[in-house]
RNA sequence: GGCCCGUUCGUCUAAGGGUUAGGACACCACCCUUUCACGGUGGUGAUACGAGUUCGAAUCUCGUACGGGCUACCA
């Protein structure tokens, strides 16, 4: 009962979310239903600067459409709410304060100003980025410095204040990460973090710790971007007394783009989603387009997100979901970044749409085709023609390309490659043709046989026909065999269109 | 600058002391297909560098280089 594995996805509601946060996700879900657990998902609203209207649900959203749903959430509810850390603001303070109390934390009563002119003064070549740690914490306003009345006076005043750890000197301390081994940092090396904002909201760090402990996270997974304020996060789990209690973690390889980690700007700049659906940004009205509405089934987004730094020891790649709970374990996760390659991301999508069963396939590609303003006839002619196009289809947009002529004739017809080679012998066939046609049964190995028939007591050469046949039915150099083609649109159509080109042709 | 993480084909990776260093994407060639794809066969292509340990190192250790991350009252 104590030991069941509970994970969590935590991410702050800013915007749209992006391929490494979906893996993370990825992993964390993989994880706990590997182990039969629950998977939390938590919103760090916590800066409310930042907080962006629409964002949570879009998260939501994109969780359920990838197919990775929480098993507790602030819409699926749960034991351990409220999931919102905006709605858990009343405890953290409690926990700063106790720290405060204990020593391990102290009141600081610095202004913005007051931490740019120490960042100013000290900053030198050798310390570009001076911190607010035992080198200058004596030397600042906050309640190591202060005297006991004049701290509680400054409160009593109601004067603004954080909250900072009281990092200790000369202490290593470490743990061991379920992907990179043991790791040690320095303490006297890391700054006297903010633990409580001056708007009475807690900083990431002293939430997390807080969070984590009362929902009884086991396991806790999250980007590499996170190693460095780890030993922040160490202490806190200690000085609050609940280190036996600590989640394992696991720092997360990150994914990176051409250069460094990948931003949504590399996205525009290459040339391919960055997220995993649309995301309009509501002040701006700046559309960043997702791997949904560019094509990906979520079975091979999650597919390909999972092998982006996975593998479960064999050369197989192609996993369903159902097989990435079997085999996905964190000892195998690869501790290096991966530069997304949006190339292979496409042979992921490609692999599983060829795979798909025609079924699964039919509605996103009557929404596609519908949209085209293409009007389907039934149920059935549309899984033949699915059937007959899947697999030259690598994102489902191009499902309109490949199958628009089979419900509306070519509108027009690639001239070039039939026009040069065509003659009064060929025309003349074509119409023999259509009229042997009339009593031949209607299937695509009867058609051949007999256009093959007609071909040599004509003595053309069947390769000389079948293009100007195809360009005839489709309009171009592409698509399924022609017979095949022709079986499914039928006897009245097919007729039409030959009777069209020839007129074209011959024009 | 400091701290931390990382380093096998262009990219994702396998190989956790002994292999002609394997696979996949991409690319090239050929075959199949008298379309376009699919598919098949083959090819180009990698252990960052230097020491050390060892009979033997991609694999263990150290150093160097390079890449990345962090260095906010953001997460």
């Amino acid at each position: 009962m104590s030991n069941k594995v509970r994970v969590r996805f935590a991410p702050s509601p800013t915007g749209g979310l992006h391929l490494g946060g979906v893996r993370t996700v990825l992993y964390n879900y993989l994880f706990a239903k590997h182990h039969g657990g629950d998977f939390i998902l938590r919103i760090e609203d916590t800066d409310q600067n930042r907080y962006v209207e629409g964002a949570e649900q879009y998260i939501l959203d994109c969780l359920k459409w990838a197919g990775l749903e929480p098993d507790e959430s602030p819409v699926h509810g749960g034991a351990f709410g409220p999931y919102r850390q905006s709605e858990r603001k009343a405890m953290y303070r409690q926990y700063a304060e106790q720290l405060v109390n204990d020593g391990y934390a102290y009141y600081a009563f610095d202004t913005p100003e007051d931490l740019e002119k120490m960042r100013e003064t000290h900053k030198s070549a050798d310390n570009p980025s001076p911190q607010y740690d035992h080198h200058v914490r004596m030397k600042m306003r906050n309640s190591l410095n202060l005297t006991a009345d004049e701290t509680k006076a400054l409160l009593d005043a109601g004067t603004r204040h954080v909250i900072r750890i009281k990092m200790p000197q000369g202490e290593t301390i470490g743990f061991t990460d379920m992907i990179r081994g043991y790791i040690e940092f320095e303490t006297s090396l890391v700054d006297d973090k903010v633990l409580l904002k001056a708007d009475g909201m807690p900083t990431y760090h002293l939430a997390v710790v807080v969070d984590d402990y009362s929902m009884k996270i086991t396991h806790a997974f999250r980007g590499e971007e996170w190693l460095p304020s780890a030993p922040v996060h160490l202490l806190l789990w200690k000085y609050l007394g609940w280190h036996d209690q600590m989640p394992q973690w696991a720092h997360l390889p990150l994914i990176l783009g051409p250069n460094g980690k990948l931003s949504k700007r590399d996205g525009a700049k290459y040339g391919f989603p960055v997220f995993a659906m649309n995301w309009k940004d509501p002040k701006t009205g700046e559309l960043t387009e997702g791997f949904r509405e560019k094509g990906f089934l979520p079975e091979a987004f999650i597919n390909l997100l999972a092998l982006l730094g996975w593998n479960d020891g064999t050369e197989k790649e192609i996993f369903t979901k159902a097989e990435l709970i079997e085999k996905f374990s964190l000892e195998r996760v690869h501790a290096a970044g991966a530069k997304f390659d949006y190339e292979k991301a496409k042979w992921f999508n490609h692999e599983w749409v060829k795979q798909s069963v025609v079924g699964s396939l039919e509605s996103v590609v009557r929404g596609i085709l519908e949209e085209k303003g293409l009007s389907i006839p039934d149920e059935a002619f549309l899984r033949k023609v699915i059937g007959l196009v899947k697999e030259r289809c690598t994102l489902l947009p191009d499902f309109a390309e490949q199958a628009s002529f089979f419900f509306k004739s070519p509108v027009e017809y690639d001239l070039a490659a039939v026009k040069p080679k065509w003659s009064e012998a060929k025309d003349a066939f074509f119409k023999v043709l259509i009229a042997q046609y009339e009593t031949v049964n209607w299937s695509a190995a009867d058609l051949e046989a007999s256009f093959k028939e007609l071909a040599t007591a004509k003595a053309i050469k069947p390769g000389e026909l079948l293009l100007p046949l195809r360009i005839m039915l489709v309009g171009g150099k592409f698509g399924p065999g022609v017979f095949d083609i022709m079986e499914v649109i039928g006897k009245e159509e097919s007729f039409k269109r030959v009777a069209d080109a020839l007129v074209a042709f011959g024009g």
